[in-house]
RNA sequence: GGGCGAUUAGCUCAGUUGGUUAGAGCGCUACGUUGACAUCGUAGAGGUCACAGAUUCGAAUUCUGUAUCGCCCACCA
């Protein structure tokens, strides 16, 4: 006997077993069948996945089954992402917690390798997180950024790049991490408004002339960036520059909003009173600058230069801005234009270094105070005023970042991400939602050039031999030599010179292939390896053919790329996905997939993204092992529609009672929670280690799954029943047009389900393909069609109708695992095993055998000819009558266990139709249907549902149940919202404007309606009276 | 500051090109343990579709504005 529940925990870990030894997966790329390919989005072995990644490898599994099905070689590219900084710093993190140590304690070699045993652990752990979701990916093929096959890849674009000249060394303001001693990206950067200070100081001028200022004021959040100054800047036209600022106010108050008018006016006035104060001396101040005048840089005696740029707001501050080229973003852009000296003043530790003069040494907030406190013995300090600052964090290690001049790595920008925009411009590839066009387009057309290198140790080292400082002559000679290598070596070394100084200069030479004899000629000529590694999407870039061998011509490569579809969330659309089709184009000419599907997020419940600094990530883990993993998959393919993001409110579950708490902002930060129901404590935090768990952990889920929970099981014992009455199952051939309404109402909805749900998984219309099978399993397939099986099944049935139903049962039952499978894998591929068994040869028509797998079945074809409106409309009215007989036995209040007897008004054509139904009637309302046809009439205590569209009045005979004030109450109910909607219509139609401009069959289809309803309206009158007399009497 | 999206039942969300009385799941109410399923069944209550205008015979749906929320990008000496 087949249990009454679907044992997941059981039944999974067999199932991923057989698929694993079946090799189901596995892609064949000397297969004839046309291929399909995804690769995944590589999760980062930072740590283990979250809901986020559930639902992303979710969505893609659903593809990737319904296309193995559909007859495509298909094959689903697994792997896992280095992370670079991230998880660099994760490790270093835990090595300075948990040892006290930093990385320069361990060395480059003994911190790689740990981070090697964490990417180990967390590759094992992400693995079977895939793996216990079902995800059928060909695990043979399993790659990692940093593995040597993506290796060589690296190397190999590098290499070329650096060839074209696409790759260059320049100096750049980075935003540099003091913490990890690593610049980090803009995207790795955040803000975090603090309390703050606005320091105004005088810098003295040197030598003033009579009538000039003896000092310049200039103000700064930032103090100790005066020890790098090298230029106080003035605007070159403060008189236009105030106009400027007045017209823009004044053209932002025409289309401002009343309520705003008066604080824009405030704001103009305060603008003019400025400008007449302050306009002349900095006209005068514009002209010094012109003369050359010069400023002096208290505390370090330093001569600052007077410059007039545009940079300088006259309507900001004092009017004048101190320039820190070395440590601005903005003051380096006025550094270059004006050509200025700059000064960098920080420590790769971020203290204060020699140029610092006395302050060297200091750590940055030490120097702050020393500088405003010399300032103001010196009588330079003016104001102090607060104020909040927007301070840049590094995401990695939250500490400020300080912008820091250093040499970096770039990859040229202008041709690669033209020709990215044009592969997306002329839909090469095409962007779903396509409303994400907009801003990958974007970000590209602002061609910036990518800064790739990293002062890091975990990532991919830069393949670059150097060694600088050299006088002409020998660079001269040393080229020489590398010339000469490179001959040696042909297609092994590009090499390239600069200028590193005003009199010297640096050799750098690429190696293509690490492992080369060259390496060994290059280094013994003095020349090192660059430290620095690669960013972390500069080899994400090129997964999707990395991952297929290339630059080896391999047969997969070959097979395999481009792949069809990428589906990935929307934050790294720049970051990822725009990287790879520029790569892409770079390396093969070739666009990396035709279509890209943008994922919705998922939100906790107050609508914030999930993270697990937040402490309001789920697990998927947690879900499967509660809700099962079908479970999970079905309730995220649900939610996945188009247009929103997933708002999920999330529960603790209690490890001892099982009581769900609701999560909250503030429960979810605390590291223990005590249950409310049975006092356990338990740790709301994902712990890493066994020590980290001095309280046993809640697992963190969501009640969003038990209806996907429930369908899981509504489905399996569907299929139970259905097993159950499969016995002695003969495969049969049938004439589909010779079958009774109730088969051919199966056949019909199963074509038009399977169009729908064929279409709707083409178009990423996940939660669409979702909810119609959930519909037509649950609300058809369940509550009719096996509901009326059951007495075609029994054992006083006809054998041959038994038979006939025995196959379209078997049929219904196979299809509907077909189309469920790619979203429910396992109850699917295990209820398919125990049809396989017992009716392992099945079909309407041309029955065949089932396979083996349902994995690797065919997908349902839509079979059209099966497909019958009239077939359908018939089915409803019986549904109708069904729906009008529960009505009236609810509100009688009569048992489960009464039969009622039943007369149905229908036409003579109706009447044939529903006779042979009678049965159904029994089973499905517990109605004894006494009479059928055109001159049944009421009975003598009767209830009346009149089903208007289909011309059918529902009789039930009350005799012994009469419960008269409930059925007046009900016919009285009925009556009020009849008349409500009889008025609607009547004040529709006597709108002359609705009948003369509306569409004519609009018009009279709302006179058909009304026509009906006034029929009812009239019967009811009619009812209500007798129920009437009947309580009177 | 620029861009994108959202606002529909107590909660989470559907609602195709404007056209019946705006739907589902959960939760709620009543009844029910009938041989597939109480992780179930049947029936029911619950909505001024954020707000204000406009277009239209007709607007949840189109347009404009407002409010609130979220995301992305840029910038703030």
């Amino acid at each position: 006997m087949i249990p009454n529940r679907f044992d997941h925990a059981e039944a999974a870990p067999e199932i991923i077993r057989r698929w694993d030894d079946a090799k189901c997966g596995h892609a064949d790329p000397s297969s004839t069948k046309p291929p399909f390919t995804i690769v995944i989005p590589p999760p980062n072995v930072t740590g283990a996945l979250h809901l986020g990644h559930g639902l992303n490898n979710t969505l893609q599994d659903i593809v990737v089954r319904n296309r193995r099905m559909r007859g495509f070689e298909t094959l689903w590219m697994p792997g896992t992402d280095h992370a670079g900084i991230a998880t660099q710093a994760v490790v270093e993190k835990r090595l300075k917690e948990q040892e006290n140590k930093s990385r320069h304690d361990l060395g480059r070699e003994a911190l790689v390798d740990r981070i090697w045993r964490w990417k180990d652990q967390y590759e094992a752990r992400i693995l079977s997180q895939l793996k216990r979701m079902g995800c059928s990916c060909d695990w043979d093929r399993l790659r990692f950024t940093l593995d040597e096959r993506c290796g060589r890849a690296v190397r190999e674009t590098f290499f070329d790049l650096f060839s074209k000249q696409r790759i260059y060394r320049g100096k750049r303001l980075v935003n540099w991490d003091t913490f990890l001693q690593t610049a980090v990206s803009d995207d790795e950067v955040f803000n975090e408004t603090k309390k703050g200070h606005f320091w105004h100081f005088r810098y003295p001028v040197i030598d003033p002339q009579p009538g000039e200022p003896e000092t310049v004021e200039i103000a700064t959040t930032r103090p100790e960036t005066m020890l790098g100054d090298t230029a106080v800047a003035v605007h070159p036209d403060p008189a236009a520059a105030f106009d400027a600022v007045e017209a823009s106010l004044r053209e932002k108050q025409s289309s401002a909003p009343e309520k705003d008018l008066a604080a824009i006016n405030d704001e103009i006035d305060a603008l003019r009173e400025r400008r007449e104060k302050m306009l002349d001396g900095l006209i005068q101040l514009r002209d010094m600058a012109a003369a050359g005048r010069k400023l002096r840089l208290p505390l370090l005696d330093r001569e600052l230069t007077l410059v007039a740029d545009e940079w300088a707001k006259p309507e900001l501050g004092s009017g004048c801005v101190k320039i820190t080229p070395a440590h601005d973003a903005n003051d380096y852009e006025v550094g270059l234009r004006q050509n200025l000296p700059m000064i960098n003043i920080l420590t790769p530790d971020g203290t204060i270094n020699a140029s610092g003069g006395p302050y060297a040494g200091m750590t940055i907030p030490k120097a702050r105070k020393a500088v405003v406190a010399d300032l103001d013995e010196l009588g330079y300090l003016g104001d102090i005023e607060d104020r909040d600052i927007e301070l840049p964090h590094s995401d990695r290690s939250k500490t400020p970042i300080e912008p820091y001049l250093a040499d970096q790595w770039f990859v040229a920008m202008d041709e690669l991400a033209q020709v990215a925009m044009d592969k997306v411009n002329d839909e090469s590839v095409r962007i779903f939602p396509a409303r994400y066009r907009k801003g990958y387009l974007d970000w590209l057309g602002e061609k910036r050039d990518w800064p790739v290198s990293r002062q890091l140790w975990w990532g991919h080292r830069i393949p670059i031999w150097s060694v600088g400082g050299l006088t002409s002559d020998r660079c001269e000679q040393l080229t020489s030599e590398i010339e000469s290598i490179a001959k040696q070596h042909p297609d092994q070394l590009v090499y390239r010179t600069d200028r590193d100084g005003d009199d010297s200069f640096a050799l750098f030479v690429c190696i293509r292939d690490e492992d080369s004899p060259a390496t060994a000629s290059v280094e013994s000529l003095g020349l090192s390896q660059d430290p620095d590694v690669l960013d972390t999407w500069f080899s994400s870039a090129l997964w999707p053919h990395s991952t297929l061998g290339w630059p080896e011509q391999t047969a997969e490569l070959e097979k395999f790329y481009p792949t069809q579809t990428l589906i990935t969330s929307r934050d790294i659309i720049t970051l990822w996905v725009a990287r790879m089709v520029l790569m892409g184009m770079n390396n093969l000419n070739q666009v990396p997939f035709d279509q890209v599907f943008i994922h919705p997020k998922i939100l906790d419940g107050l609508g914030e993204t999930m993270s697990k600094s937040k402490g309001n990530g789920v697990d998927p883990i947690d879900v499967i092992d509660k809700f099962g993993p079908d479970a999970l998959r079905f309730g995220l393919a649900r939610l996945a529609t188009e247009t929103q993001d997933v708002r999920m409110p999330v529960q603790y579950e209690c490890p001892s009672c099982e009581k769900l708490i609701d999560q909250t902002k503030k429960n979810r930060s605390l590291p223990r929670i005590d249950c409310p129901a049975c006092s356990t404590p338990f740790s709301t935090q994902w712990a890493e280690t066994d020590a980290d768990k001095a309280f046993p952990r809640a697992a963190v889920v969501s009640e969003r799954f038990e209806t996907a929970r429930n369908f899981v099981n509504k489905l399996w014992n569907a299929s139970r029943f259905a097993l159950m009455n499969l016995e002695s199952f003969q495969p049969i051939s049938v004439d589909v047009a010779t079958l009774p309404i109730e088969d051919r109402w199966l056949l019909s909805r199963l074509s038009s389900v399977t169009q729908t749900v064929s279409d709707a998984i083409d178009r990423y219309q996940f939660a669409e393909a979702a909810s119609v099978l959930y519909e037509f399993a649950w609300n058809e397939f369940c509550s009719f069609y096996v509901e009326i099986a059951k007495p075609r099944l029994s054992d006083e049935a006809a054998d041959s109708d038994r038979a006939v139903a025995q196959n379209l049962m078997a049929h219904g039952l196979d299809q509907l695992l077909r189309l469920l499978h790619p979203i429910m894998p396992f109850v699917t591929e295990s209820v398919w095993s125990y049809l396989g068994e017992i009716a392992p040869v099945r079909g309407i028509a041309n029955a065949t055998k089932a396979t083996p797998f349902l994995m690797t079945a065919s997908w349902p074809k839509a079979d059209l000819t099966h497909q019958d409106q009239e077939i359908e409309r018939q089915f409803s009215e019986f549904q109708g009558i069904v729906a009008a007989i529960r009505q009236i036995r609810a509100s009688q209040n009569i048992g489960p266990r009464e039969t009622v007897p039943v007369a149905v008004r229908c036409d003579a054509e109706a009447s044939v139709r529903l006779k042979s139904m009678t049965s159904y009637f029994k089973a499905l309302a517990g109605a004894d249907v006494v009479d059928w046809g055109a001159s049944v009439t009421a009975f003598e205590t009767d209830a009346h549902v009149a089903i208007a569209e289909a011309g059918i009045d529902v009789h039930v005979d009350l005799e012994q149940f009469i419960d008269v004030q409930a059925e007046l109450s009900r016919l009285e109910k009925l009556l009020q919202q009849v008349t409500g909607q009889i008025s609607g219509k009547e004040k529709k139609l006597s709108n002359q404007n609705f009948v003369s401009r509306a569409p004519a069959d609009v018009v009279s289809k709302e006179r058909e309606t009304l026509d009906g309803l006034r029929t009812q309206h009239d019967s009811l009158l009619a009812d209500i009276a007798k129920m009437r007399e009947k309580s009177a009497s």
